[in-house]
RNA sequence: GGGGAUAUGGCAGAGUGGACAAAUGCAUCAGACUGUAAAUCUGACGGCGUAAGCCUACGGUGGUUCGAAUCCAUCUAUCCCCA
């Protein structure tokens, strides 16, 4: 695919949603250049398979790829596969457990996968760095190494904290950034992507490049996504997240819990192109619905959303029961109430909990929430049972 | 190697012999209300028991005491200062 759009009109596009380019005046420089030599940039994102699921905040990085795809340039996707065996220390407090291999090699194949939600697979080049790091020897190493300034890791504040207050720092956290700024002298990148938290590791590709006598890489950083709770940033090890392949009920569900604050923050970062649209909606409710429609339909079947919403407005709007419910048979036998909601909840719930729930009128019989402890159903006869706003049951006791 | 400090519920953080299943905040769950699983307000928030109450729990172990999260001993872990 060729390069046709003009290169002012390309930035224009690319500064939109981003935190900082550095150094700007040389990303217009290499979009003329590529403009006049019909020759795509190289644009690289690298991803540590350290969790098996994308989320939302990598579908950030993941859709700014995508705008340079649609601009005609080449994605080199770097996985991360050897380095991700030191982790990144970036933003950490500790030193990462190691990860085995088994389970980068799994989850690096869950990435190839869910990626393509997005991007096109058109000009995209996957990248393993183990291909190029297994065959590092001790020369090349110390050659790396000799670039690296430990005063000035040191300075970084994740660093700094950990050094001052005596924790431990391996040395492989110090050459982690070292081997990342070497993937980017190895594929040759004209730009790198990242969050803003990955300034000192992109930068340092620069300085490597350079060392190593190639073209410097301009760097592009994108703002970090906010987590469910609005506060941090979004993690599977904060349990904040949206996974792109969860089941839209349950991505529907997130989004609706989402406070109004936190949905305009959304929209403005993960649909940058459609905020029009959304800002022609007066009423938030129907506005984090749509939200939640859009973020479903990305990485779903046209159906899923629709009906995730339908889903949404039958049990919570109009608090009907769900249809879908499996009829579970239970004994009745001399069992109590608590008993039976035990057996029925599969011991997720502490007979504590459920006590406190019939107390507090939060299990509901068809439609009967007024009952005691010492209630016992009918026989053979089908409840509907509800317990809190999100669980729900459908028993015949006999 | 020497000296000091700390260890409490999911997290943060009070409590220094009985009133402590342990303040408070956050998180969580529920109820009311609504525009939603927003916001706000209210309540609950170790386990077992319909309940009285019982059991387990303030880093581990062992003691002192009628009684210990609280005192003593010891072990472990973490942090700080010096070398």
């Amino acid at each position: 695919m060729s390069v046709f759009l003009d290169p002012k009109e390309q930035i224009e596009i690319i500064k939109d949603n981003v935190d900082d380019i550095v150094p700007e005046e040389e990303l217009l420089f290499k979009l003329e250049k590529s403009f006049n030599s019909k020759k795509p940039l190289n644009i690289k994102a690298g991803f540590d398979p350290t969790s098996a699921d994308l989320h939302l905040g990598h579908t950030l990085l993941i859709k700014k790829l995508k705008v340079f795809q649609e601009l005609g340039h080449k994605i080199s996707f770097l996985i991360g596969d050897f380095t991700a065996r030191i982790g990144d220390p970036t933003g950490r407090d500790k030193t990462r457990p190691p990860l085995d291999e088994d389970k980068i090699k799994e989850n690096s194949l869950t990435y190839e996968k869910q990626i393509f939600k997005i991007l096109n697979k058109k000009n995209v080049d996957i990248l393993y760095n183990s291909n190029w790091f297994n065959k590092f020897d001790l020369k090349e190493i110390i050659n790396l190494s000799s670039y690296g300034n430990v005063a000035r890791i040191l300075e970084r504040d994740d660093f700094k904290k950990r050094h001052k207050s005596g924790d431990s720092i391996t040395l492989t956290e110090f050459i982690y950034p070292l081997l990342q700024a070497y993937d980017s002298v190895h594929i040759d990148s004209d730009i790198e992507l990242g969050g803003s938290d990955q300034r000192f590791n992109i930068l340092l590709g620069r300085q490597i490049q350079k060392a190593f006598k190639k073209g410097q890489q301009v760097a592009i950083f994108l703002p970090i996504l906010e987590g469910l709770d609005g506060k941090l940033k979004m993690s599977k090890s904060y349990n904040n997240y949206i996974g792109i392949d969860e089941n839209p009920n349950d991505i529907f569900g997130k989004i609706m819990s989402i406070s109004d604050n936190l949905m305009e923050r959304y929209i403005d970062i993960l649909y940058p192109e459609k905020r029009d649209y959304f800002n022609d909606i007066d009423n938030p409710l129907i506005k984090k619905k749509q939200l939640a429609c859009e973020l479903i339909n990305d990485y779903n079947d046209e159906s899923a959303a629709k009906k995730a919403l339908e889903n949404f407005d039958k049990t919570f709007s109009k608090k009907d029961f769900p249809d879908d419910i499996k009829l579970v048979e239970i004994k009745l036998l001399n069992k109590t109430i608590i008993d039976l909601i035990e057996e029925l909840t599969q011991n997720s719930l502490t007979r504590s909990e459920i006590k406190r729930l019939i107390k507090s009128k939060s299990i509901q019989l068809n439609d009967n929430r007024n009952f005691e402890l010492d209630f016992i159903p009918l026989k053979n006869e089908t409840y509907n049972i509800k317990i809190g706003k999100r669980k729900f049951y459908k028993a015949i006791f006999n």
